[in-house]
DNA sequence: CGTCCCCTTGAGTTATTTCAACACTCGTGG
DNA sequence: CCACGAGTGTTGAAATAACTCAAGGGGACG
């Protein structure tokens, strides 16, 4: 796993690099940028790293993680196709970003995006908007992570997951039990035995374990 | 306990508020506002209620809680003096925010934020670094929402408090147990608990239940 | 002096974790 | 074509961290 940095600096080009596009970060605000394909489970950014790109995801999924020094993991946040991803604002990333299976994202300098946002004050709104969407987001996985059940908050993941994916009959899970037991505070263990609850209690099917169809009655579950 | 609106629209005046004030929502970022005073436990703003203002705590101590249909209850952050909240940017508050203690809460009309930010970029960009920190600090606490036992959530509590504090040899907790176990997901019997067994490791010392002293070995807690 | 609220402590319960074993899928290479 | 191993997911049994229920202490206040 080597860092973007190292990537672009010794083989630009490399890793698939298209440079010259324009990427739309929110509707109406395209910036010029580029885009880079990334293989599953590798790093997009650092932590510690220097936050030199914003980014959206085009296609695959990247998760956000933070890890103690013993190892112990939390993934922040899920990032599907059209999410933006990396726009904390801040000198450095204080998480680390990778792809959760094989990913096209591409890339906009923050030197650009903050010239946009400078030049133009509804870009500079919409743009400071996904970041209040980001804080919302969190807001919601915090009432989950502090007060819900196991069976509750894999229901809450579901739902939420397939609401955020285009309509259709099955959702289809491209991250792994430890990914999502990461995202939920739970082990794998307990995540797994929730699935076969839901199944058992015939709010999903699972016709593998990564494609689950939903049924009514997990639909009206408290989000 | 009525809202703001109610408050504000009939008895303009009403709670100490005073108008005309200049108020510092970043550096060298102030705007016009006006400030209140709240009481304990009253409420500054409501869950769905519309985000007309932005707020500084001037003194005293504000909490941001969640609450689920069947009453468990998160508390996302407190505010203390110095601190700028209710800037989510969006239409409507998804949370509502309390008073913990009595409180003079500084105000000011979004739509005056609004301005500012579309006339200056460089007070946009600050305004939107508030945000940004928000965001940096909901992601630590997801990893401690998520990961951390309850001996680590409630040092770590004290040592970020006592961070965000003006230095003193003993750290005063403006807040009940209660209060701090929905802010660390645990109940206030574990809290207690958790207190007193910091007091017998020698890592705090408990004067009172609302006033405790850092000994050294905390400090390193792993934050 | 009594009441209310908050905090602490103890004992028993439970949801979730831990530890361990096993099943399934998918490449790779004999 | 099958054997093998690595990675991933499931399941069971035992352990445990945190919760629940219950009782009592102590300060503030009328």
């Amino acid at each position: 796993m080597q860092t973007l940095q190292a990537q672009i600096g010794s083989a630009p080009g490399a890793n698939g690099a298209q440079a010259g596009k324009l990427i739309e970060f929110a509707p109406g605000v395209a910036l010029a940028g580029f885009t880079m394909r990334f293989e599953r489970n590798e790093e997009i950014f650092a932590e510690e790293e220097e936050a030199d790109f914003v980014y959206k995801v085009m296609s695959g999924a990247v998760r956000d993680v933070r890890i103690l020094s013993d190892g112990r993991r939390q993934i922040g946040a899920f990032h599907l196709a059209g999410d933006v991803f990396g726009l904390e604002c801040g000198e450095t990333h204080l998480y680390s970003a990778e792809a959760v299976v094989d990913c096209e994202i591409a890339l906009v300098r923050r030197s650009v995006l903050d010239k946009a946002a400078d030049q133009d004050g509804a870009a500079a709104r919409k743009l400071w908007g996904l970041t209040a969407r980001d804080l919302q987001t969190l807001q919601d996985h915090m009432l989950l992570l502090g007060r819900k059940t196991a069976l509750e908050r894999v229901a809450c993941f579901l739902v939420r997951l397939s609401s955020r994916t285009p309509a259709s009959a099955t959702l289809d899970l491209p991250m792994s039990r430890s990914d999502i037991a990461d995202y939920l505070g739970l082990t794998i263990e307990t995540v797994s035995r929730t699935f076969t609850q839901l199944e058992r209690d015939r709010a999903i099917s699972m016709p593998s374990s990564r494609h689950i169809v939903l049924h009514n009655r997990l639909a009206m579950a408290d989000i």
